[in-house]
RNA sequence: GCGGUGUUGGUGAAGUGGUUAACACGGCGGAUUGUGGUUCCGUUAUGCAAGAGUUCGAUCCUCUUAUACCGCCCCA
């Protein structure tokens, strides 16, 4: 038997209908929020990815799928969603076409080669945001609470906002090179990975679940000594837009995330659900007010987030959210032979094209298996279709609930329908 | 990339180095040929992830591979 390839998964069923019901909802959030939908290809030269997501980071480096065409062009699927609709932004040329700023979002499948585990794959979807062309800390806090409000409209409870900032690119360096004058004599009491994250991106230690509770990490230098007065301004400005919002936060003075891009704030929303696992970070992002020029374009900010939907799907069912998904059909059509077949299904079409849910025998089943059928459907509306129903054009139509029965003329049956189904 | 635990019909699963692989649910058919959801009867894995090895014999022991889950790294 041919398999699914390795950390991929098929969608059916409950699970689809309750993914399509919150695709839906993310639409129509974006659509108050105002955002502009971009769709950007699938795979694009890997250059774009090694430069806009990092050389250095693990993404890149050993995580994306990488292929050459028959062009023998080097290309790669994507493994996020930013360096696609930066590159879209720059090459569309909107900075100057566009009204300023531009409020993008996306919503599709990303790709990246790593171990699966529950909440990771490696076609995995994530649905984003990126706005270009605002400093202001009003972006950064917008930003922050479409995944606040899209939780909320959910209704999910257990989820906590982290934010940190690290500053313009200038407070950053500052910031690096104290960390790494700090923990130079330290390097041999902190544990393997960390000895890694020194060479490869030393503000990862701080991150560090083994060392955390290491005084070393406590004493190590903050962020927030580093920052240029405007740095320091601009998160204030953050901090307290979000609460004009009405959206609480932590500030963790530790949070520092992976790809190379971000300048001043970063921010993570987590899960805190029971039984969740290691992968309950739902959603991640930040400004990025250098990435645009690094990918050739005019200088431009900007600032968004990645939410990776399998997680918020299993957040979802773990928190035992009910989401309103429709799982009754309106009516159930049984033809009693071959003969009455034609007739049903102008009926079928008919209730369809008014509105209603409808099925039809497939089988031939005998009335028993039918009725069985219909229940196992969820059936508002038995209909059953004999020589008498078409000759005379009045329809046998029982309430499946009721098991009341009625005699309908075939003209009159969409009302009927209209006043005993609540849509 | 590293470490750990699993993988038995459509589903949940029991089980043993040796004739026909429990049990339950579901499906299909019938008792009841224009009215069901109860009950009863029949039927439903030449098969125990795939391949190789050990053995007289393997679903069970060994190895390899695949895959799922858990942890690390990293990330959404």
């Amino acid at each position: 038997m041919i398999q699914k390839a390795k950390g991929t998964y098929d969608v059916f069923g409950e699970y689809g209908k309750r993914l399509l019901y919150v695709e839906e909802l993310i639409e129509g959030l974006m659509e108050k929020y105002n955002y502009e939908y971009f769709r950007t290809p699938i795979f694009e030269s890997s250059n774009l990815f090694h430069r806009g997501v990092g050389e250095t980071t693990d993404i890149v480096t050993k995580e994306t799928y990488d292929f050459k065409d028959r062009g023998n062009r080097d290309m790669t699927l994507r493994p996020e969603g930013t360096a696609g609709i930066v590159r879209s932004y720059i090459e569309n040329k909107m900075y100057g076409s566009h009204t300023v700023p531009v409020k993008a979002w996306y919503y599709g499948p990303m790709f990246r080669y790593e171990r699966p585990q529950s909440g990771r794959f490696r076609e995995f979807y994530q649905f984003g945001v990126e706005v270009f062309g605002s400093e202001d800390a009003l972006a950064d806090a917008e930003v922050i609470s479409i995944p606040v409000n899209l939780f909320k409209l959910l209704g999910l409870k257990g989820i906590k906002v982290n934010i940190n900032t690290l500053g313009d690119s200038e407070s950053r360096t500052l910031y690096r090179d104290a960390l790494i004058e700090y923990f130079k004599p330290y390097i041999d009491e902190l544990c393997e990975d960390c000895k890694e994250r020194f060479l490869k991106n030393p503000l990862r230690i701080l991150d560090c679940k083994v060392d955390k509770d290491n005084p070393i990490m406590k004493n190590a230098p903050k962020t927030i000594d580093y920052l240029t007065e405007t740095s320091k301004k601009h998160f204030e400005e953050v901090r307290s837009y979000l609460d004009s919002m009405g959206i609480e936060y932590k500030v963790d003075t530790n949070l520092v995330r992976g790809l190379d891009y971000y300048t001043h704030t970063v921010f993570e929303v987590e899960a805190s659900v029971e039984g969740f696992g290691s992968q309950n970070v739902l959603c991640g992002g930040g400004r990025y007010d250098n990435l645009v020029e690094t990918l050739d374009g005019p200088k431009t900010s900007g600032v968004g987030f990645a939410l990776g939907m399998e997680r918020l799907m299993t957040a979802i069912e773990y928190e035992k959210v009910d989401l309103p998904i429709i799982n009754d059909i309106d009516c159930y059509i049984i033809p009693m032979s071959e003969k009455e077949k034609e007739y049903s299904l102008n009926l079928v079409m008919d209730l369809r094209l008014n509105g209603f849910i409808t099925e039809i025998d497939y089988n031939n089943r005998n009335l028993k298996n039918n009725f069985k059928q219909a229940d196992r459907l969820n059936t508002k509306f038995v209909i059953i279709i004999g020589e008498e129903e078409v000759k005379s054009n009045i329809i046998t139509i029982k309430d499946n609930k009721s098991k009341e029965e009625y005699k309908i003329e075939k003209e009159k049956l969409i009302d009927f329908l209209d006043e005993n189904i609540c849509k």
